[in-house]
RNA sequence: GGAGAGGUGGCCGAGUCGGCUGAAGGCAACGGUUUGCUAAACCGUCGUAGGGGUAACACCUUACCCAGGGUUCGAAUCCCUGCCUCUCCGCCA
């Protein structure tokens, strides 16, 4: 969420960044007005009350000096009903001023090439050289079926469409793969290791954006207020929501593996067959908390961390920033990682690394005491993938895969899986 | 699931029969004095947010003692609902 301050007295800044991100600016149609009349009613309320509170205390002493204070009890019974309907009146434009807030999406940051769609996005470096295959390399699902590591039809029994199930050393390399990465990231990159629930209430869902705007793209539990997480970005940031840190502890760095559940609303007919696009799907998530003046050097670091693991794999990868108009709602930058799939024969997503500002801290209530400075401010909030697991494993399948059917498990795997190959029968 | 107890500032903890308590006291933290150094002692500061105000401070004001309602001239203090925590019993992994 911006700042209301910021966003009334910067509104051409916010417009255009609106404009940028092909975000609908007519839902900012009034809000100055209300804004306006929000502190009007503020000072009215504010004016009443202290009114009130003066004669009420004057009450007491006369109470105290054994007079009787009926007159003036008299005189503030009748604030009563108009402060209660100055009171609602206050509370019904707060309403409405927050509502807007919470779907103006995050200003982006000013490195941030402005851009229509994924088309402008920028690639930033490559690692790596596809591999170049003596035969026409299969996909995933092809190679998981015939090595007998993964079931798609029994998925669909058990659950349905966009499931899968993971067997034998498909199972095995699933565990090896996010082992690998969290053992990376908490032994070399300093990260501590989280294991939240995966469902989480409404609150932290609002506070890291998903709510009100993307309801539609999560799986609620009935009968509750229960949601399943999406990202462990969820749980994890909302760690230290309504808290402050100190300063001497920043960056605080966090890394989690969860299960990620999406409802993958509006997305019929992308990636149906396979891993990559799927309603349930493992994830190791970096989460940083960092100063403003820390945040975007922390964001390459971040972002390098995630790099690591392709590199550790050799697998071939890519780094894009996406442009305005393909960045997410909360977010101010984001890198993509992209690694290189022969089965496709084009790169694709593996990793999302995004600076949110003090966007997502604002709304989860996460601040910090700078030293030496009085007042608190808010901290940055960064995340990424380190990576997504499934997506991981069709690229070492596509990747290794070798002319006889069997996939090849890369050197830092290896003692992970207790093989060096994946063979079928 | 049954029966009790409770939720106060960074932490601990007091808040009498509702008024002068934004909240005693302690710890921690910060600034300073003292000290050969450390320790100790002493003095001071020390919640958050909104609005107004200022060049910026200062300052004024409102709200907040789990959340939401209610009673009242006035509520941390009384009533209701919800959430959460703890203890005991039962049950289950």
């Amino acid at each position: 969420m911006l700042d209301i301050r910021f966003v009334r007295e910067n509104m051409p800044i916010v417009r255009e960044a609106m404009r940028n991100r092909r975000a609908d600016e007519s839902i900012l149609e009034g809000i100055e007005k209300l804004e306006a009349e929000r502190r009007r009613l503020i000072a009215e309320t504010d004016e009443l009350r202290n009114r009130r509170n003066t004669l009420s205390k004057e009450v007491g002493k006369r109470k105290a000096a054994g007079e009787s204070g009926e007159a003036l009890m008299a005189e503030v019974r009748g604030f009563g009903e108009k402060l209660s309907a100055l009171e609602s009146e206050l509370a019904d434009v707060e309403t409405k001023v927050r509502d807007v807030l919470l779907m103006v999406p995050n200003i982006p940051h000013e490195s941030v090439p402005v851009g229509a769609d994924e088309n402008d996005n920028v690639e930033i470096r490559r690692w790596g050289a596809p591999r170049d295959f003596s035969f026409e390399p299969k996909n995933h699902w092809d190679i998981g079926e015939s090595l007998g590591i993964l079931d798609f039809e029994r998925a669909v029994k058990i659950a349905g469409a966009r499931f899968a199930l993971y067997k034998g050393l498909g199972a095995r390399l699933e565990r090896s793969i996010l082992n690998f990465m969290l053992d990376v990231h908490t032994g070399e990159h300093g990260y501590t290791e989280i294991f939240p629930p995966i469902m989480v209430n409404s609150a932290s869902m609002t506070g890291t954006g998903q709510l009100p705007k993307f309801r539609e793209d999560l799986f609620k539990i009935e009968n509750s207020d229960y949601f399943l997480i999406p990202t462990a970005e969820v749980p994890v940031t909302n760690i230290h929501r309504d808290e402050i840190l100190d300063e001497k502890d920043l960056p605080v760095c966090y890394t989690a593996y969860t299960p990620c559940f999406r409802a993958e609303a509006g997305s019929h007919g992308k990636d149906t067959r396979g891993l990559i696009r799927q309603h349930q799907f493992n994830k190791v998530e970096l989460v940083k908390f960092t100063t403003p003046e820390s945040s975007c050097e922390e964001h390459e670091k971040l972002t390098a961390n995630a790099e690591v693991i392709l590199q550790r794999l050799g697998l071939p990868y890519r780094v894009i920033v996406l442009c305005t108009g393909d960045m997410g709602f909360s977010s101010a930058k984001t890198y993509d990682i992209e690694v290189w799939l022969p089965g496709q024969g084009r790169y694709r997503e593996i990793s999302s690394c995004s600076n949110f500002g003090d966007y997502q801290a604002r709304r989860a209530g996460i601040r910090y005491r700078p030293e030496g400075k009085k007042k608190n401010e808010l901290v940055h909030t960064l995340n990424g993938s380190g990576l997504a697991v499934g997506r991981t494993l069709v690229a070492i399948l596509e990747n290794y895969q070798q002319e006889d059917g069997s996939v090849i498990i890369p050197d830092a795997l290896r003692s992970y899986m207790g093989t060096d190959r994946i063979a079928a029968g």
